[in-house]
DNA sequence: ACGTTTGTGGTACGTTCGTATCATAAAGAC
DNA sequence: GTCTTTATGATACGAACGTACCACAAACGT
């Protein structure tokens, strides 16, 4: 057999251009042909790897939660080492934000599969519910971290807060995606609304 | 000429079968044939009403607006005779939820539309940035109505707020309709920010 | 009354889509 | 050294798409 390849990295790649065909020409027009000229392989190949559109598709999803999740993590991380959980929280909300091209085809492409799992069943059974309830979680702990130290104003309710803020985030993400905000402005929007609940 | 025809009645009737198709099929999914069939009219009338594919989607995109504006208003209206601005406020917010099947619809093809407009520069040049701009100006001026009636919390900046309110209701508005939450719960968490926003 | 315009049915054309089929070369297994 | 398995090229197929074309009947203008 010719040299033996190794099937997951293979469909990797394969994902990765569907992303980048995805960000160009939409994810609802995209095509297997397209993927396969962006990969540089042959549609034949494509097929080989994914039986189908839908396996590929689903294969797509997952690479850009994951993607996306260590995106965060990194954001996090880098904000890590500051004094207080303001700063982790700013940044978790901003990596939502399209602020620059990798982020853009993020909210982008999420947006879409989001849309296209109302009327698909297969993609409604994707994590398009767990992962933001990791999210969820995680913002609402770290507000109760900052709360427990005093930090919130009096009477915050940090689980319904977190639910706001990132439906805020998600919402500016989308104006902004649309050209109807700049980024600037929208981290400004989230800024502001993080100063009306931490103590001053 | 067989019983001449209201063109524009006519072609409202094929934009409410657009509606109907899209949201049962998906925006993406809908050919001329599925509007054709579900207007109850052969294809030939829908492609005689609209020169193109391109142009129906256009003017469905116009319709939608002009529905949902009617929507926002009626729920305005209504809550009018109240005493205070809050209630039109919430009104406002809540109008965009997908809490029945008609905002469900509204909500799951605008987002639609707005995904298309990212790689479509003909729907990108559509209202997508005039229509939310006279939502984020008229929310502003009632919050600056309340905030001169001495209602709000010191220190509120209304244009901020007002954007930070409606990108939320977007946000919670799509979490909703991909069923990762219920509107009682949208809702919920829409009336806990205002209750922060506004004195107790 | 006649000619022109208007609305509509039917259908055919060229493309593009996802998928299936056939062939074949290269590298394991034994 | 066969013999099987693996990876890939090339191509074909049926369906569906948007659009174009042709025909015709019904009502208006004059």
């Amino acid at each position: 057999m010719p040299k033996r390849v190794d099937h997951a990295e293979r469909r990797t790649e394969i994902a990765q251009a569907l992303v980048r065909a995805a960000g160009r020409l939409g994810l609802h027009a995209v095509g297997m042909r397209d993927v396969a000229a962006e990969a540089g392989v042959s549609l034949r190949v494509v097929q080989y790897y994914f039986e189908s559109k839908e396996k590929l598709l689903l294969f797509g999803l997952q690479y850009l939660a994951g993607r996306f999740g260590e995106r965060v993590a990194n954001r996090v991380r880098a904000a890590g080492d500051n004094p207080g959980p303001r700063a982790v929280i700013e940044a978790l909300l901003t990596a939502a934000l399209p602020v620059d091209e990798e982020s853009r085809l993020f909210h982008h492409l999420y947006t879409s599969y989001a849309v296209l799992s109302v009327t698909d069943e297969a993609l409604a059974a994707q994590p398009f519910i767990k992962d933001p309830d990791t999210a969820e979680i995680t913002l609402t702990g770290l507000l109760q971290q900052a709360n427990d130290a005093g930090l919130l104003e009096a009477g915050t309710d940090t689980r319904t807060e977190a639910v706001g803020l990132l439906a805020m985030s998600a919402g500016l993400g989308t104006s902004v995606l649309v050209g109807q905000r700049d980024a600037e402005s929208a981290m400004a929007v989230l800024r502001y609304h993080l100063d009306r609940i931490f103590r001053s």
